[in-house]
RNA sequence: GCGGGGGUUGCCGAGCCAGGUUAAAGGCGAUGGACUCAAGAUCCAUUCUCGUAGGAGUUCCGGGGUUCGAAUCCCUGCCCCCGCACCA
């Protein structure tokens, strides 16, 4: 519902171009956020992480920075084309999703060109972030990928480099892959198994004859428990020539492993029931075990043979326990049932929360009946797996590893059977994945993977040295930068398919997307001006010169053609912006994008372009609910807006939260703010240069409070505290305004004038329309978006003053509570007694001793203490323990002052320190406490 | 498990770094009152327990300690959230 009058504001700072930046005499202020992923509308999520930008640069324009804050829009990757593909294939669930959003039915044929998304939801998004009153400068806006040239470009110049430094290499690289589609399976491009990943198994070698049994195991590390191998025995396991040795595993594992740098020859085939009975000798322990029948070996998981530890893995224990529990069977495959009972777990970890045998313990605590109870015993196996993994020791029957923790002794055990020759190496998926042509995936090693190397320890170090240099909102994420430059590894850059940039020298690549958008705040600098320049022009040698400062401007614009002048500006503007100020982003974004950014700027520019800021928050939930589109959860901008308009969805949002806990969208807010701000501007309008000439003891008091506030707001501000900033500078405020109001009933001309404005201007870079609206009511010049801040006026600041204040709101309070607590009917009037000079001086006397003992030394060394001596010693501990020292001021003259007001406040007729005094009120008065008496 | 952040009065959420002015801001909700024909909006008061004189008692996840004094500092236990990747 954007009120006609947002609407006017909005079109009024674009027709002056208020936020189109220029670089000028004023110190520049750069904020600008990640580029969202242009597959739809903005969510609220989203759209808090802007917000808080647009008020940083709104607020710092007022300080009296130059700022900028550009936005351009992200469509690398491949969740575009996939969705547009989906779209093409009619496929319903994608086009369901289009509808939801709102996209008018007619145009979703387009959706199935994936250059429409590209071009329809930044325009949105544009349109959505206008009507939300973002001071966007949005001449410097792009898209990235191919799609866009100029970015292109720049893109190719940054891996050029980067790749001149050694900073990218070649390596192997797992993927998920599809063996019909020969291709990898992106998220997207799955049908099942979003978000699984490929996952390495140690494939361990049995021997058997002359040949090897092979199972996969997560679990290394329990060869030590290893007392028998599963078979199917209705199977049928291919034997193959697999790098020079025979190694039998199902028919589809010798097809995975040929995709996984091993050659394989299939020789012979062997069916699960002829190795049953017989033995083959277990790595690791060198030790011979029985091969038994299993209802659980998959020919799709592994090798479809598995060894058995059941100690620790619930399923052989189950599958063992239901073999020794079934003569039958043991016959059927002419098993010895008594050999077969002589298989008995071996304790080989020692856990937290469990004994010697965890699987077989979970799996009566779980009432687990049989090997067929999938569900619980996939249950059972990550619990165990868990506590296994990360609190256990390997105990006395695992040889050298005794005594170690188990997630130490994984690796080294692993790598000792590698080394020896009693293990291999194989992937598979972390869970089921189905390509969306319905061929189950596999996992694929992709060679000639490019990566990016922020495993590299001298670019860590560099990288660690920006993390010290930078400023963060809040101050807490720093260390999480530390940690993540520690931790990253490096990174694969490039993909076989999707939108994006190619990668220069190897052309089948294109650049992921969180590899194309590490440097680009840069690019923002100078967009606008080379924008129109034609790309094939835009050489490495310009972007050396711009970014860089290499070369001469002269002769490059000589050989490319470009004018002198665009070179000389886009330069200019670079180096008047850059490095940015602050950059701000949603939490998920630490680990991973704003690290890159870290990494690529050390890597590229020299020590004065590194980044000098990043503000990190927290998720938006709805209502304290999680965003969830699945659960029906969430809100798009568009419709935060349609229902509250620009400001209010504004301050609900910044109200929310602040710092990088998660904030909250308060629907309730949202309801009753609005008519909030109504009443403000209302009130500031009719109240602006009326009232009375004299001034007032309260007229101070209300600048004193207004200014002393002013000082916190203009810090929360500066530290990105926007919450707090409300608070304080509206919340407050207003209580203050109302208290003062209340207090004289007519508010002095020039000091409720002056706090109009500043009220306004408070507000101003979080609900900027109705700001301008009350600015222009006012008949104020200008934009009060261009308005100087109000900065605190520390003169104004009167500590006495506002202790006063508290003194009669302290005397009010009391009155009341007497006449409620004594219910004390028809009361009429109050006798008040303050303090006498005695006490004061005490007060005085002692105010920084902490000891009753010294207090009362120091205090009797006062001859007008001493003439109340008996009073005294009762007095002074009570006013050292309670530490009632407040400043002196004379409370009868406060008092006198105030005595109409609280009488009226109260509704009794007061008398100050009268000779009247029934109850002996007098000797209860302390100082800043009078004694009251009311009848 | 590792790394990070937490556990505050009905809810949300300040305070904690720099211990005392903290029964503990503010918002929301609730209750009472004013206004109103009425509702809403607005304003005032109350909202841990007790209390016919401004007070007292018990509180800031549990336990212990330092201190004249602890929500705040130290030790310890319990619990919760986020991340642990190749994905935008």
């Amino acid at each position: 519902m954007n009120s006609s009058m947002e609407t006017k504001w909005q079109k009024r700072w674009e027709d002056a171009g208020v936020f189109e930046a220029v670089p000028s005499e004023k110190q520049a202020f750069f904020v600008n956020v990640p580029y969202p992923y242009m597959n739809g509308f903005f969510h609220l999520g989203r759209s808090f992480t802007f917000l808080r930008a647009d008020v940083v640069a709104r607020f710092k324009r007022m300080e009296g920075y130059n700022a900028l804050f550009p936005f351009a829009f992200h469509c690398t990757g491949t969740p575009i084309v996939a969705a547009a593909q989906r779209v093409a294939e009619e496929e319903e669930k994608q086009i369901q999703i289009l509808k939801e959003m709102g996209i008018p039915e007619e145009i979703i044929p387009e959706f199935s060109d994936p250059v429409y998304w590209t071009e329809y939801f930044p325009e949105e998004g544009k349109k959505d972030l206008k009507r939300l009153g973002m001071g966007v400068d949005w001449r410097r806006t792009f898209k990235t990928t191919s799609l866009n040239p100029h970015y292109d470009a720049f893109v190719q110049w940054q891996f050029r480099r980067l790749k001149d430094m050694d900073l990218v290499g070649l390596g192997e690289h797992p993927v998920i892959w599809c063996t019909k589609c020969k291709s990898p399976v992106g998220d997207h491009a799955r049908l099942e198994g979003e978000g699984e990943t490929p996952q390495e198994f140690t494939l361990l070698k049995f021997r058997f004859n002359d040949s090897y049994l092979m199972a996969a195991s997560l679990r290394p590390e329990t060869v030590f428990g290893q007392t028998n191998m599963w078979v199917d025995p209705d199977l049928e396991y291919v034997k193959a020539k697999v790098n020079g040795e025979t190694w039998i595993v199902s028919r589809p594992c010798a097809e995975k492993l040929s995709h996984q740098n091993k050659a394989v020859e299939i020789l012979d085939t062997i069916k699960g029931e002829e190795l049953l009975g017989k033995t083959c000798i277990a790595p690791g322990i060198d030790r011979e075990i029985l091969i038994l029948p299993s209802g659980f070996c998959d020919p799709n998981k592994g090798t479809g043979l598995v060894t058995s530890v059941p100690s620790d893995a619930p399923d052989d224990w189950m599958g063992l326990y239901d073999l020794q529990e079934d003569p039958e069977l043991c016959t059927k495959y002419g098993l010895d049932i008594e050999h077969v009972r002589r298989v008995q777990p071996i304790a080989i970890i020692t856990s937290k929360g469990w004994g010697d045998f965890p699987a077989v313990e979970i799996c009566k605590k779980m009432h687990i009946e049989s090997q067929y109870d999938r569900e619980n015993l996939e249950k059972a196996k990550k619990e165990i797996y868990k506590s296994g993994f990360y609190t256990g020791r390997m105990n006395k029957n695992c040889g050298k590893y005794a005594g170690m923790k188990v997630e130490e002794a994984k690796d080294l055990i692993r790598q000792e059977l590698i080394d020896g020759g009693k293990a291999d190496i194989m992937y598979e998926p972390s869970g089921h994945v189905v390509c969306r042509c319905l061929t189950p995936s596999i996992v694929k090693i992709v060679k000639n993977q490019w990566f990016i190397k922020y495993g590299d320890s001298l670019w860590k170090e560099k990288a660690h040295r920006a993390v010290e240099k930078m400023e963060y909102y809040p101050e807490t994420v720093r260390k999480q930068f530390h940690y993540v430059v520690d931790w990253l590894n490096d990174w694969a850059c490039t993909r076989e398919f999707g939108l994006g940039t190619r990668l220069p020298w190897d052309q089948k690549w294109v650049i992921e997307s969180l590899s194309d958008s590490t440097i680009y705040m840069a690019f923002y600098t100078f967009y606008q001006l080379i924008k129109d320049v034609d790309p094939d022009t835009i050489t490495d040698e310009v972007f050396d010169y711009l970014l860089l400062g290499k070369g001469d401007p002269n002769s490059i614009a000589e050989r490319t053609g470009i004018s002198i002048d665009i070179l000389r500006k886009s330069k200019e503007e670079f180096d008047y912006w850059y490095p940015f100020d602050v950059r701000t982003s949603g939490k998920d974004l630490v680990q991973n994008h704003m690290t890159f950014c870290i990494f690529n700027h050390v890597a590229l520019f020299p020590e004065e372009k590194w980044p000098l800021g990043f503000a990190v928050n927290g998720w938006v939930m709805l209502d304290m609910q999680k965003m969830s589109t699945s659960r029906g959860i969430s809100l798009f901008l568009r419709e935060a807006m349609d229902k509250y308009g620009a400001d209010t969805t504004r301050i609900t949002l910044m109200y929310g939260g602040e710092g990088i806990d998660d904030s909250n969208w308060d629907t309730q807010f949202a309801d009753t703010i609005g008519s909030k701000l109504e009443a403000w501007q209302d009130f500031a309008v009719e109240t602006y240069r009326t009232g009375r000439k004299d001034i007032k003891y309260i007229d101070r008091w209300f600048e004193s409070v207004v200014n002393a506030t002013l000082v916190d707001v203009t810090e929360a501000y500066r530290q990105m505290n926007f919450r707090t900033a409300l608070q304080k500078g509206f919340f407050d405020m207003q209580r203050y305004l109302r208290w003062y109001l209340r207090r004289c009933d007519e508010p002095n001309n020039q000091v409720i004038s002056d706090f109009i404005e500043i009220q306004t201007k408070v507000l101003a870079p979080i609900v900027p329309h109705v700001c301008e609206e009350i600015w222009e009511n006012l008949h104020k010049e200008g934009f009060i978006s261009l308005a100087e801040w109000c900065f605190p006026n520390h003169e104004k600041i009167d500590h006495a003053v506002i202790q006063v204040e508290e003194f009669v709101e302290q005397v009010i309070d009391d009155l009341q509570e007497i006449v409620r607590v004594a219910k004390i009917e028809n009361a009429q009037k109050a006798y008040l007694y303050t303090a006498e000079d005695w006490k004061w001086e005490v007060v005085n006397l002692v105010r920084n001793e902490r000891d009753v003992k010294s207090a009362m030394q120091k205090a009797m060394q006062s001859e007008l203490v001493r003439q109340h001596g008996k009073e005294a010693a009762k007095f002074i501990p009570k006013v050292v323990q309670e530490r009632i020292f407040p400043q002196q001021i004379n409370e009868e003259d406060v008092l006198q002052e105030a005595e109409d007001f609280i009488s009226c406040e109260v509704g009794l007729k007061m008398e100050i320190n009268p000779e009247y005094d029934p109850q002996n009120k007098k000797k209860a008065a302390m100082p800043g406490k009078p004694g009251i008496y009311i009848e």
